[in-house]
RNA sequence: GGGCGACUAGCUCAGUUGGUUAGAGCGCGUGGAUCACACCCACGAGGUCAUAGGUUCGAGUCCUAUGUCGCCCACCA
């Protein structure tokens, strides 16, 4: 390297960031390997892998500065850090896009492209959008180990799902159930909950008559248990006695859906409608007792006067129906003729409708809960393209009565069709207008529709509780039963008795814990994870507490396939049929690994079988190879007959081919893509694969130091990280979890593409630079605020700027803005979202903002500070110096830097970004840059000690050689141990021009330091340079020195406010008295100089009692009183005095009145009275001279 | 419907157990081409801390209510 300083004037990032990129990426500086470093001087973070649906944007940048901070500043401060880079694959978002793309350019849907090129073609995405946001990181500085950069989907993170899947399986933890699902009728898809967005429709209510049976028919469908779940059985006692109604011949129901009545399987009731609606009134009335505002209290007096209504207009109906359900009575349902029961569920609001409330399980989640408690059979009515479906009875036989509704479609057609059969015949009792909000999916724009579909889930609850875990864990009912399990009896059957008992889970590390979700709480409970703000931890907690199952097949084909295969078979009494079954499977050869574990269903029950069939055995063949069988136990085919299903899990899907070959075919499903996101800080650690966690170190990282992101994925994916961290390695995955605040338009709204409010970070730092990117971000990483970003389009015609809001429009229907015009020359131009050909042909603007001009122009304040500092600094000694013996100037400034480093690093173990930023700004800008520098500038530029040459006039004496010995050596050492240590400081945040600086600083000044004091290690490079220690530079705090030099501050200001506002030419010298407090007079007069060169003061007179100089202009800052002379006249000063007197007048009396006061005396801090009394002490000095001025004016 | 957060200078935001005269950056005003930096320097003006009550010797800070905005979750026969 070059030993001259050649900077450029001002700071140009381009040239400097890809120099600086390839010198660390050729010192493989990024690198982490496992040594011998203990666990408490270990650092790691995995990133949040960003989806390859499309670019990064200004959140992603923000998330990813964070964790380049934190990561930075560990390595420096010597932990063996590691930041583990990746992508996720994004299931649902990804799929979307492409077949978005590939339907708008090829007009084709994903059906007619077919399952193997479609996922082709995501892959190729995916090498695109990967390869964009890796490199968009590297342009942001993120200072990642890239040599282990992965992906959710490629071969090592498919192992982890395939393992952890088959170990939850083989637990019982993943079970078959059904689930409604969000259904696309047009695309024929699936769609996720966030998929959706919503309209308000104008829609009926229709009241509807379903005509009441003889009390000897029985409805067919009844199942086993008659009297319902636990806890809704009648109270025997309500309502027994009062004047019951004649029996009804007809229960009436209201719907906004008459359709889906031809899938009602019940009539539900009440239980117990007086003592629900008694009750609801006490806890209303209790309400009312404990003081709520008078609008509350009118309008819980409105809910009860509705109660007390509701009782007499509708209970005693509401009793009889109860009681009438209660003996097993039945009900027609109209048109398809299908006789259904009353039944009693607490799901029938008494309050709401008629009382009653139609069954449907197959079309509505809470029916579905009902069907589920009752056991009542699911009567789908929906053809997956929108139409009635041929409509099948719970016995197989077809409906006759529904053909004439048949391949209508559903909520339109058909929906005419049935209420006008119904008014037809005679049974429409009334309809009501009401405005409905109806689901739609965002990708085709159409109503979805509740479709019963077989899922895969993970049991979250308590094992062997399920729902009535989660409702002794304080949920009520009717919000857990939403994804109850098809296999709940088995599980029952499995759970019961004896020594078979299982209670809870077993965890990684042996313990055992209730369940997946209880494992998760305890965690946090216990505060081995740890989440930041604490605020969080509550929706964390809330959400856990649910318990709710997961989820987890998708309807894509992008993703990890189920590893499940499955086959039908008939197992008859005739013994070859079951030998068909036995032999076909003990001739599975498995291989060397043990890993098949299976599920047997019956196909009329939907329940599994006895769990002896579960049971599977392997053993080695005479062959020594390990072959597979299922355990029959006990079974003979008298026992076993009818159809099953077998659903055999792999750990290795490699192995399925085996299983195809006998007829077993894998499940079309892929996982959830979270359920791959969730192994993340271990799967990209190697786990499960032994050999690759060996050389990954997942022993050594694991559990990572802190995860950082915000907080929509809390509960979708933090949760979730911890539960499959617990289950199988048996720690957290992280000790903390750093919530950051959110980057929002100028609008207040969240950044996305999909709304086109995103900006690239890559345009930003085009323009301003990677390092002005992260300071602004480091600056408005705040711990509460969301951060507001006006973002304006760069003209490509003219250079000016028109802002985002003007040209994206506000609504909740995400657009795509792909063109816009310019503001100021009303040229066409494209943004980052348009197609290559329009941006070709207007040419693409830029997003920019006027925040980054915050960090670029501290960027270049650094860049002329260093440039000034590398300058000067050639031949810099490097000798013991004696802090205590320094200039005043030197101490302070080195005191500042000490105090700085402290408070930063505090900061920063707060995850206080912003916090941390302003005390280093503050630092190098004002401190350094602005008193420091300049008051120097003298000494270091070889003129000697301030006073020494051009201060021919100065009337006060400079300060005996001997004391203080102000030598151009010791300024220029400070000043480069100053320059070093801020660059170690600000590295973190702007890693290129700190490094590109360090270098200059290296070849010029090659050892730094304060001998004695503080000696930094040298290091050729900056970001594995050490970073300033928080201890051992006790010798470098100066109260003393920061009490004076802040009075010399206070008395520079003070005249210069004086100067400006008599407008004295800045050249202009003037004469100056100062009058001080005694004790301080003798530290005033001998720093005097500093005031002298920073004011531009010729004589400079301190004094404990002084008159007032003729014509001077007066300030009274502090205990300073400071005269300017000759630079205003009496009669102003007059004036100005007499303000000045009554205002001090004011305070004195205010604090008087403090202070005479007993009780703040008595209680306040002595050292806030102690405060007080001070202040008033000072203020009464000044009103002393103050009114000795006025004397002398007057 | 439940939960969480915000409301402080024209704008974007700080303000850590309640305690001097509430801060910063940008913007604005005045002055400055001085040899690190005009992406700069010096100085200044700007605030009834959303509103109403309360607790306290003392409230931007704690409590209650109201209003406005935002986010998360649930739900709407």
């Amino acid at each position: 390297m070059s030993d001259r300083v050649e900077l450029d004037k001002v700071y140009n990032p381009k040239t400097v960031e890809g120099e600086i990129c390839a010198l660390w990426q050729q010192h493989d500086a990024f690198r982490a390997a496992p040594d011998e470093r203990p666990p408490e001087r270990r650092y790691c973070i995995v990133i949040p892998p960003p989806n390859v649906t499309g670019a990064l944007h200004l959140g992603h940048a923000f998330n990813n500065t964070l964790q380049d901070i934190l990561v930075r500043w560990h390595r420096m401060r010597g932990f063996n850090t590691l930041w583990q880079p990746g992508t996720d694959h994004a299931g649902i978002a990804t799929q979307a896009v492409v077949e978005k793309r590939i339907r708008e350019t090829e007009g084709k849907t994903r059906h007619q492209i077919g399952r193997e090129e479609l996922v082709r073609r995501i892959w190729e995405w995916k090498d695109q959008y990967e390869a964009r946001i890796l490199s968009q990181l590297k342009l942001m500085g993120c200072s990642c180990d890239w040599s282990r950069t992965r992906f959710t989907l490629d071969e090592g993170c498919s192992r982890a799902v395939q393992e952890t899947f088959f170990r939850w399986f083989k637990a019982g933890l993943i079970y078959r159930g059904k689930r409604l699902v969000n259904w696309d009728t047009a695309l024929q898809t699936a769609v996720a909950d966030d998929e959706l967005y919503y309209d308000t429709i104008k829609g009926h209510f229709w009241h509807i008559r379903y005509p009441v049976m003889a009390a000897n028919v029985a409805s067919p469908l009844v199942g086993g248990a008659r009297a319902a779940a636990p806890g809704t059985r009648p109270d025997a006692t309500s309502g027994a006695g009062n004047a019951i109604p004649e029996e009804p011949t007809h229960v009436v129901i209201a719907t906004t859906r008459p359709e889906t009545m031809l899938g009602d399987v019940a009539v539900a009731v009440h239980p117990d409608p007086e003592g629900e609606l008694s009750r609801r009134a006490s806890a209303l009335r209790a309400e009312l007792a404990s003081a709520a505002s008078a609008k509350d209290r009118a309008a819980i007096d409105a809910k009860l006067e509705a109660i007390a209504e509701r009782r007499t207009s509708h209970l005693p109906l509401l009793i009889k129906l109860r009681d009438m359900a209660a003996a097993g009575r039945t009900v027609m349902l109209p048109l398809v003729n299908r006789p259904i029961p009353l039944i009693l569920d607490e799901w029938a609001d008494p309050m709401l409708g008629s009382g009653c409330v139609k069954i449907t399980p197959a079309h509505d989640p809470n029916d579905f809960a009902v069907g589920e408690r009752h056991k009542l059979p699911k009567i789908n009515v929906l053809a997956p393209e929108g139409t009635v479906a041929p409509i099948v009875e719970p016995d197989g036989t077809r409906n006759p009565n529904s053909a004439r509704y048949e391949g209508l479609p559903f909520s339109t057609e058909a929906r005419a069709r049935v209420v006008a059969d119904i008014e037809a015949a005679g049974l429409l009792e009334k309809i009501e207008d009401r405005e409905i909000e109806i689901a739609h999916s965002d990708r085709s724009k159409t109503p979805i529709e509740p479709y019963l579909s077989d899922q895969w889930f993970v049991r979250m609850g308590d094992l062997g509780r399920g729902i009535e875990g989660a409702q002794r864990a304080g949920v009520p009912r009717r919000e857990v039963t939403k994804f109850t399990p098809i296999f709940d009896e088995w599980e029952r059957e499995r759970t019961k008795g004896g020594a078979e008992r299982t209670s809870g889970i077993t965890l990684g590390d042996g313990s055992n814990v209730a369940g997946l979700a209880q494992a998760a709480i305890d965690a946090v409970t216990s505060g081995r994870v740890k989440i930041l703000p604490e605020r969080y931890t509550k929706s964390y907690l809330d959400w856990l507490g649910e318990k709710r199952d997961w989820c987890i097949s998708r309807q894509l084909w992008w993703g990890h396939r189920i590893p499940v295969w499955r086959k039908r078979l008939r197992i008859s009494n005739d013994e070859d049929a079951f030998e068909i079954v036995t032999h076909g499977l003990d001739h599975v050869i498995l291989g060397e690994t043990e890993g098949a574990s299976a599920v047997v269903v019956d196909c009329t029950t939907g329940q599994p079988v006895d769990p002896r069939l579960r049971r599977i055995a392997d053993y080695l063949a005479a062959d020594g190879q390990r072959v597979m069988e299922i355990d029959l136990g006990g079974f003979n085919s008298g026992e076993l007959r009818g159809d099953f299903e077998f659903f055999v899990c792999l750990r290795d899907a490699e192995r399925g081919k085996h299983w195809y070959e006998l007829g077993f075919m894998q499940d079309p499903d892929v996982l959830d893509t979270w359920f791959s996101s969730q192994l993340w800080p271990f799967s990209t650690l190697g786990w499960p694969d032994p050999m690759d966690s060996k050389r990954r170190g997942l022993d050594y990282y694991y559990p990572t130091s802190a995860l950082v992101t915000s907080r929509e994925i809390i509960t979708l994916w933090v949760a979730r990280m911890v539960i499959s961290g617990l289950y199988n390695l048996g720690k957290e995955p992280f000790h903390h979890v750093y919530i950051h605040t959110k980057i929002l338009d100028a609008r207040g709204e969240t950044m996305s593409k999909s709304k086109g409010n995103g900006v690239d970070p890559v345009d930003i730092i085009d323009v301003y630079g990677a390092d002005a990117l992260r300071y602004t971000m480091a600056d408005m990483a705040t711990e509460t605020q969301d951060a507001r970003m006006p973002v304006d389009y760069l003209c490509p015609h003219c250079g000016a700027l028109t802002p985002q809001t003007s040209v994206v429009p506000k609504g909740k229907q995400p657009i795509d803005v792909k063109k816009a015009t310019c503001r100021a020359c009303k040229k066409p131009f494209a943004t980052v979202w348009a197609d290559d050909a329009l941006k070709a042909d207007l040419g693409v603007a830029r997003d920019t903002s006027e925040k980054f001009e915050i960090g670029r122009n501290f960027c270049n304040k650094l860049w002329n500070a260093a440039r000034f500092a590398l300058t000067n600094l050639a031949g810099t000694p490097y000798e013991r110096l004696d802090v205590r013996s320094l200039p005043t100037e030197d101490r302070w400034i080195l005191a500042r830097l000490s105090q700085t480093i402290a408070a930063f690093q505090g900061c920063l173990a707060q995850y206080r970004f912003s916090a941390a930023l302003k005390v280093a700004r503050d630092f190098f800008w004002d401190s350094l840059c602005d008193w420091y520098i300049e008051l120097t500038k003298p000494r270091i530029q070889g003129s000697g000690p301030v006073g020494a040459v051009s201060d021919r006039d100065l009337s006060v004496a400079r300060p005996s050689r001997s004391e203080t010995a102000p030598t151009s050596g010791e300024a220029k050492q400070v000043l480069a141990f100053c320059l070093d240590q801020t660059l170690r400081m600000l590295h973190p945040i702007m890693p290129f021009i700190t490094e590109r600086l360090w270098r200059e600083l290296n070849a010029l000044v090659p050892v730094r330091g304060l001998p004695g004091v503080a000696q930094p290690t040298p290091s050729e490079l900056l970001i594995t340079a050490e970073f300033p220690p928080l201890e051992g530079w006790s010798k470098l705090n100066d109260p003393v020195s920061l009490a004076i030099f802040e009075d010399l501050q206070t008395a520079t200001r003070g005249i210069r406010d004086l100067r400006s506002k008599s407008n004295v030419p800045p050249r202009e010298r003037v004469t100056v008295t100062i009058k001080s407090a005694p004790e301080r007079v003798a530290a005033l007069r001998a720093q005097a100089h500093i005031v002298q060169h920073l004011a531009g003061v010729g004589t400079l007179a301190i004094d404990p009692a002084v008159t007032r100089p003729k014509n001077a202009a007066s300030l009274h800052v502090g205990a300073l009183h400071i005269y300017v002379h000759e630079i205003s006249d009496d009669a102003r000063e007059l004036q100005r005095v007499r303000t000045e007197l009554a205002e001090t007048e004011k305070q004195i009396a205010s604090k008087r009145s403090k202070l005479s006061n007993e009780n703040f005396v008595a209680r306040a801090d002595p050292e806030v009275v102690q405060a007080e009394r001070d202040r008033l002490a000072e203020l009464e000095t000044r009103l002393i001279t103050l009114r000795e001025s006025l004397a002398e004016l007057a």
